[in-house]
DNA sequence: AGCACGCCGACT
DNA sequence: GTCGGCGTGCTC
């Protein structure tokens, strides 16, 4: 830092400088003070701030005097914003250039005694910012716990120096007043509690500007410690004398005297090192009441303190057991450790079961031993126990977890377990899903990205839409770190980068310990039909599947990607069909709650009896659910155990857990579910897959809908015949001769891939090129419809043919806005940022217009 | 994201 | 005349 000295001091010949700051004076000021202390020249501090909130630009805030040279980038700040809010905000700049159009507020206070965010979180971050098209605020919300936010709440109370005069106020207003000398102080609650409207602020507004009443905020961090009361010695129980007298004072209190020989005895009092006992623990061990411990400390014998305890789990510590690798295993982690040296990134193409997590975890260990971290990502759905349990065996309390069944207060502990430092106690391998990309890592050494073509990598909404496994490509290359993406099925973005030698390509093509894949048959459902041979959805060679492999004592996964019972409700004379009030979408019938559903907005119906139209009573439910293949089956199979894994199942805190418990006990031996099934379990006793309807997975319209199909039926036929036999895998289809069936069948990767390559080259989709989708909302269709026009126009005027659109997607009105998109393809040789700051333009061009003001748009950068 | 402000219809 | 409903725009 510069710092300024007068010059007159300097150049004064009687000046002697005794310290550097510290200046004797002889003569020349008078009258004549001993000593002068110089501190650096005071300049006004200026800091832009980060705050929660989607805006073009950072704000800048004064930085008050005491805080000069004090501030560090990455500290969180108190901050105002408007009348009466304040926020969290995070120092982003430190300047000394004062605004010119404005006065910058001051900073209110300092949040945090050192940095949450390191230098490179903010240089990820602003790469978020700018690759996604998002900004800095977007980013900051989605990066940091809800935990590190403020809490603000509006007290109000009345203002002690006006007289009260209630002659000109309104009913309402005398309400609060009135309530006001009842109790003092007010929460916003409280006065809507009293006015028993929603709008409470015109009221309020009026008593603050007549000078009756006054508001204040009160901010709190929404991170709580947990706190537990820990007992401690508060003698000397070494001295003997003390020691002594302490037990003559309970020489009629033996409840008393047995509960401090039971301290003494847990918190091994007499030796040297004097720990506390946990309060609750101490109470149960002794079996004794908290009035005899409160006599204890009342005595002075005993002392509770309260402390700041972990809320995170521990695991038993086992011992590294270290893996054993085959043969197959141990090429393809040497090929990655090679690709590593070259700072390349990998791509692990291993078929299911073909033992990929035991070279992630051969790679962990290198990097744990070169002292760095380690981020594994994985899509939430992929996030079981099994994986969790998989990775605490080998490193025990190393392995943080960070999921979104974690609430707000533990993920702040394990941010600031991950951000300790060198301690012992610091995690070392952060598992989580794609917001774990922004945990404070210090020195990250390795990512893996497991099961990488999931498109659940990439965030939609809100923004930054991000897609993780590209952004922790960059995170990689920012650390420095090594990275490996990996998958079954890989996408075939990644697939493509493999073969343009951008990753490494390494193969695992055989299961591991010489595991058969399983046999995949395709069942005729067309033919079934023909033949009258279709049972409650089930094709003669499914249903005699499901009945040989019960009998042989195996279970059954079978794959419905629909929850619910029927997807919609179908009047039979007149053909119309019940759809929500909100959005463009039919209505699910969900048999248990006997509700018609919307799945996208969670509008609740009642099943009509009649035909809404017609009013004919012939309502047929069409198409297939979770919930009915449930029934069915439990129609079907009386004897069997049947159960159902689905949003709507596993909602429950432990909910997921226990269902995949009581499948693993085998409790259960017929498992239906959605996408859910298909991912992140491992069960040995599964002989039968069944895919209920494959033609719907087909005929999704979406450019990806073929290999996500791959994808989804090659992954939850992988869940098949784990140990010693081969499992079976049973895909009904109306088209059974569909070319990506087919490959599914011969797990022929390649060849879907090349197909695929192929198509995405001629209809002009990635990676042949980009894409950025530029979404408007509006709940007026007309003005959205015309607005995506207008800008479609004026991004046309310079990328041409690129715009396509704007079109309305498939499902055109959610929530009662409607939707209108409009797709850009790009070469991937064009100046994308060039691209992105036009198109940015052109919205602002748009918004610019006062009749499209209040549409929303938002681009989406590499869609999915 | 809040919240103020301004315009407009409804109602004591 | 108020009240309060809703759309619009600003916050350093």
């Amino acid at each position: 830092m510069k710092r300024h000295y007068p010059q007159v001091f300097k150049k004064h010949p009687k000046l002697q400088i005794t310290h550097p700051f510290l200046f004797k004076l002889d003569t020349f000021l008078n009258p004549q003070p001993k000593y002068i202390v110089l501190l650096p020249l005071m300049t006004t501090q200026f800091a832009d701030v980060i705050l929660p909130l989607s805006l073009p630009k950072n704000y800048t805030y004064r930085v008050p005097r005491h805080l000069t040279n004090a501030l560090t980038v990455g500290q969180r700040v108190l901050v105002p914003l408007g009348k009466r809010r304040f926020y969290a905000g995070l120092v982003y700049k430190i300047h000394e250039n004062a605004p010119e159009n404005y006065t910058a507020k001051y900073i209110e206070a300092v949040l945090d005694e050192y940095p949450i965010i390191t230098n490179k979180q903010l240089k990820f971050w602003e790469w978020i910012a700018s690759y996604y098209m998002s900004n800095l605020g977007e980013v900051y919300t989605a990066a940091l716990p809800s935990g590190f936010r403020l809490d603000s709440e509006t007290k109000v109370v009345l203002n002690p120096s006006s007289p009260l005069d209630t002659a000109k106020c309104t009913d309402h207003e005398i309400l609060i007043i009135d309530a006001l000398e009842m109790r003092e102080v007010l929460s916003l609650q409280d006065v809507s509690d009293i006015l028993d409207i929603k709008t409470v602020f015109p009221v309020l507004n009026r008593l603050v500007q007549k000078g009756l009443i006054l508001t204040k905020e009160e901010l709190s961090e929404r991170y709580k410690p947990k706190t537990c009361d820990v007992v401690y010695a508060a003698i000397d129980f070494n001295n003997e004398a003390l020691v002594k007298n302490a037990f003559e004072k309970l020489q009629r209190a033996h409840k008393q005297e047995e509960l401090l020989m039971h301290f003494l005895k847990e918190s091994s009092a007499f030796d040297s090192t004097i720990k506390g006992v946990v309060k609750s623990e101490l109470l149960q061990g002794a079996n004794a009441s908290l009035a005899s411990l409160k006599s204890l400390v009342d005595k002075g014998i005993l002392r509770i303190e309260t402390e700041a305890v972990s809320r995170l789990k521990t695991v038993e510590e086992k011992a590294n057991q270290g893996v054993s690798l085959s043969e197959d295993q141990d090429a393809a982690y040497q090929a990655i450790s090679t690709s590593f040296e070259h700072k390349k990134p990998a791509l692990l193409h291993g078929v299911t079961g073909s033992g990929k997590t035991e070279v992630y975890i051969k790679l962990i260990e290198d990097s744990l031993k070169q002292g760095k971290q380690v981020l594994y990502l994985l899509p939430e759905i992929a996030l079981t126990s099994q994986i969790i349990h998989r990775l605490q065996r080998y490193f025990g309390n190393q392995v943080a977890v960070f999921h979104s069944r974690f609430n707000q207060n533990e993920r702040v502990e394990v941010w600031q377990r991950l951000a300790g430092g060198k301690d012992d106690s610091t995690f070392k391998i952060i598992l989580g899903a794609r917001s774990a990309l922004f945990m404070p890592f210090t020195n990250l050494g390795l990512v893996i990205v497991d099961e990488e073509h999931e498109s659940t990598f990439k965030q939609f909404d809100p923004a930054p839409r991000y897609q993780a496994r590209d952004a922790s490509i960059v995170l990689a290359k920012m650390h420095n770190a090594n990275i490996v993406l990996g998958s079954a099925t890989p996408s075939i973005e990644s697939y493509q980068n493999a073969l343009q030698n951008k990753y490494t390509l390494v193969e695992l093509t055989k299961r591991f310990s010489g595991v058969q894949l399983p046999e995949i048959r395709i069942a005729n459902m067309a033919e079934a039909q023909k033949k009258e041979a279709i049972r409650e959805n089930l094709s003669p060679q499914l249903f005699q599947a499901i009945e040989e492999t019960l009998a042989k004592g195996e279970q059954v996964i079978l794959f419905q990607n629909r929850r619910g019972f029927s997807p919609f409700v179908q009047c039979n004379t007149c053909g119309w069909t019940p759809e929500c009030n909100h959005c463009d979408i039919t209505l699910t019938y969900h048999k248990y709650k006997h509700l018609l559903i919307c799945h996208y907005c969670g509008y609740k119906a009642d099943m009509p009896k009649q035909c809404s139209a017609c009013g004919s009573s012939d309502l047929e439910l069409k198409g297939i659910g979770t919930e009915m293949v449930e029934e069915s089956l439990s129609l079907l199979f009386p004897d069997a155990t049947v159960a159902r894994m689905d949003l709507d199942t596993t909602s429950g805190k432990n909910a997921h857990e226990n269902l995949i418990e009581r499948f693993e006990n085998k409790q259960v031996n017929i498992l239906v579910g959605t996408q859910m099934v298909t991912k992140g379990l491992d069960f040995d006793n599964v002989g039968l897959v069944g895919v209920i309807s494959a033609d719907q997975l087909l005929q999704f319209p979406h450019f990806r809908a073929h290999e996500r199909a791959y994808q989804l039926i090659s992954q939850v036929a992988g869940r098949a015949g784990r140990q010693a036999k081969r499992g079976l895998v049973i895909v009904q289809a109306y088209k059974p001769d569909h070319h990506i069936l087919k490959m599914v069948q011969h797990n022929d990767y390649l060849a879907m891939f090349k197909q695929q390559l192929e198509e995405r080259s001629t209809f002009d989709y990635p990676p042949h090129k980009r894409m950025i989708m530029v979404q408007l909302k509006d709940k007026d269709a007309l003005k959205c419809a015309k607005g995506a026009y207008f800008l479609s126009e004026l991004l046309r005027k310079k990328l041409g043919y690129r715009v396509l659109g704007p079109e309305k997607p498939v499902v055109g009105r959610i929530n009662n806005y409607y939707i209108q998109q409009i797709l850009i393809k790009l070469e991937p040789k064009l100046d994308l940022h060039k691209v992105k700051e036009f198109i940015d333009l052109c919205i602002i061009d748009t918004k610019s217009n006062s009749s499209f003001r209040s549409i929303r748009i938002n681009p989406d950068v590499d869609p999915q």
